[in-house]
DNA sequence: AATGAATGAGCTTTCATTCAT
DNA sequence: GATGAATGAAAGCTCATTCAT
């Protein structure tokens, strides 16, 4: 049987083709069969990456017929992006909150450290980078999407905190978005660099986790808050 | 293995199986062929990842053919792993050098960085961490070797640094260890993401690297320094 | 291992590449070889059909790998492509030499008929025009080049020797273009409706072909011819 | 058959299974939906062909859903014989009638030539030839059956007219058949063969046609005539 | 009776690896 | 020792056919 390439409709064969909807085909209705393929794909991709993952495993992984799998997605370049699109906006919605109720710098503070420190930690946040990072020549739009909302909307997360505290008197910053940096930096980058390089084979302790964000939080106010705070040890 | 192997010979079959010396076989005698299939397995690896990556590409890029490859190197997996290996220590060195004729600490934490973000910003070894990145579940072991080379050691170095100058009474920490992470968090961690992530189309201004790192050092000697530090801006 | 559609190299994706000369590619590099593709492809294309055609039929048939056909050919409608172009010119050579040599307008014809019909009945001309209108609309311009060649230019050939039959007299027509097109019909055209419809189980005998040729002669020349000629029976 | 079936209990596995009686299977019940899936296949299987047309075009064309189509019929071989079954006869009726009310040889033969060169540029006898000339060596018997009623019933009703011409004295000939063969060789052999190679572009102008089909008319009476006939231009 | 989601064999094509030269 | 043509397993993807609804 021939191979009728007639797939006209795309409209940028390279890249992630749907700025919004997530991929949606002109069958492919039932939506927990969907779910239920992407979870299987999420094993698999995250797993081996983009392209040592075949589209056999996510078969098998995923409990569906290959030809199912086609009806839901066009490609495997577009399960994936489906994938990624989905993955992506899980991961900041919880930090938002809790800086929401913290008027307390200290506190804040702490409490975003032990939230995103916790997602470094226990989340897939960082298979799901390592899977992107592996594309990030072919679906340079996508993989943005998604890194621009996991660690970058942190950030103004956080931002936003620091100027509040910084109008209320509580810190002093001429650049809240390069203190912002510094405070994620200097209470995740180090978890972040351990799980992202395979180097944490199990999670570090709880008291491990919370002197490296006292000593943050400490090093932060040191610098940035407006009382005098003491050294850390 | 991406290509799944026919043969059963191959005694661990998962992971890097020359644990020091690196890939020496059968035959393979002229060194400088062997280096210039390792300099074209670099481009391509680097360019396109492990299993992006053809071995037509390297045989093209090195300007050698498929068998003399596999005179040197016993297979794919094989000849990535030679590669690794020998990119792996290239990063550390300049940072030693840099440490060891300073004697001022905030003079040494600023070449540090420095040296370090133009690491960063200018070299590929962010290129070749992805490529890493991307077979890290396949190859832990050879992974796992070349990540503690390249970041890890630049830690220790400085870590070092940071000890001496707590002997010499000008910073105090009970923690140089996390000293040191923090430092090379506060420094480059932005940078390095910015890199990782593909989101530095052009590199930074040096002002602008100019200010981070200033930035940086005041955050860092506002908390450890044994003298009173103007805090940052 | 992922599927890099990376071939942008193509001008005209769908319609025949090589506007003179057959498909070459970089490697490749064995005439014999070559040939012996496309004798297996020859069996194969034309008793199933472009489509019902498999790139396995061929291996089979040609006894070569899978790989080896793509190393010679781009893809089964290259293979196909150069294929036909290789049969195309096949057909009409013996004709031009048929009629070089008839001084006489009757035996000319006859010649000229007798050559024709065994094209149509013996060789595999039909066969492989049934396979090129398989694919008629997909590829338009390959078809049409194999075309122009087998029938039309018999009937330039053949237009040819009626003019200068004209011009000595023997033969009258005002549009010697109508009277060859006319000339062959009425001397092949049942022959090649029959194989072309694959209802020549075996071949007409020589009588049967003889006395329809003779027929066909008769007709054409009491039409055409200046002397008086016998209608036929 | 192109996919090759798993199942064994089709008796004859290669050829059209119903002699005479279109496919008529458990169910189906309902003819006018038979009649509209054939509708969509005739569009369908005469734009691409057999192997090149999808089951999933049908569906579409004919707007019914796929499972219904396997109740009509038991495969897409089998949807394509009766589509052939049905249309085989369309082409002849209209010619019979023309020659039935014609008395005069020369009004007769140039009637019946505008009829059949009118189908054989206007009608779709010539898609459906193509069509089932891709699989003729798949059902030789289904696409005989087509075949003889569509061409050669054309030649046996002319045939049948030359007889009564011949027995009128107005024809001589001792080979109706071959008269009748070459007739409509002459007046349509040539467009036959354009439309069927697809080098009519767009239908020859009505002048063009009457040309070809007076040369047609005066070289057959010129041989065929009893009374002297004047010599075509 | 009608639907269309699901299946999986089979398609074209790629590429790590081998081996005759 | 070096070459690159040849191999064939396995990849992504299609589509005739089935069957629960």
């Amino acid at each position: 049987m021939t191979r009728k390439s007639k797939k006209v409709e795309q409209s940028a064969p390279t890249e992630f083709p749907y700025p919004v909807v997530p991929s949606r085909f002109p069958a492919g209705g039932d939506p927990v069969k969907r779910e239920q393929i992407l979870d299987g794909a999420k094993q698999v991709f995250m797993k081996m990456g983009f392209d040592a993952a075949s589209m056999n495993d996510v078969t098998r992984e995923a409990g569906v017929s290959k030809g199912t799998i086609y009806v839901y997605f066009q490609s495997k370049e577009d399960l994936f992006a489906a994938l990624i699109e989905r993955e992506k906006g899980r991961f900041t919605e919880a930090l938002r909150d809790i800086l929401a109720d913290s008027q307390d710098a200290e506190q804040g503070l702490r409490r975003f450290a032990e939230a995103f420190v916790r997602q470094v930690i226990e989340t897939d946040m960082i298979p799901a980078m390592r899977t992107v990072l592996g594309v990030i020549d072919r679906m340079p739009g996508l993989c943005h999407r998604f890194l621009a909302n996991a660690p970058a909307n942190a950030r103004s997360v956080l931002e936003d905190f620091i100027r509040r505290q910084v109008d209320q008197g509580a810190l002093r910053t001429e650049h809240p978005e390069t203190a912002a940096r510094q405070f994620i930096e200097l209470s995740s980058g180090t978890f972040f660099k351990q799980r992202l390089f395979g180097e944490m084979r199990h999670a570090p302790s709880q008291e491990e986790v919370d002197r490296s964000i006292e000593s943050a939080v400490r090093v932060f106010l040191c610098a940035y808050s407006t009382r005098p705070f003491p050294k850390p040890l």
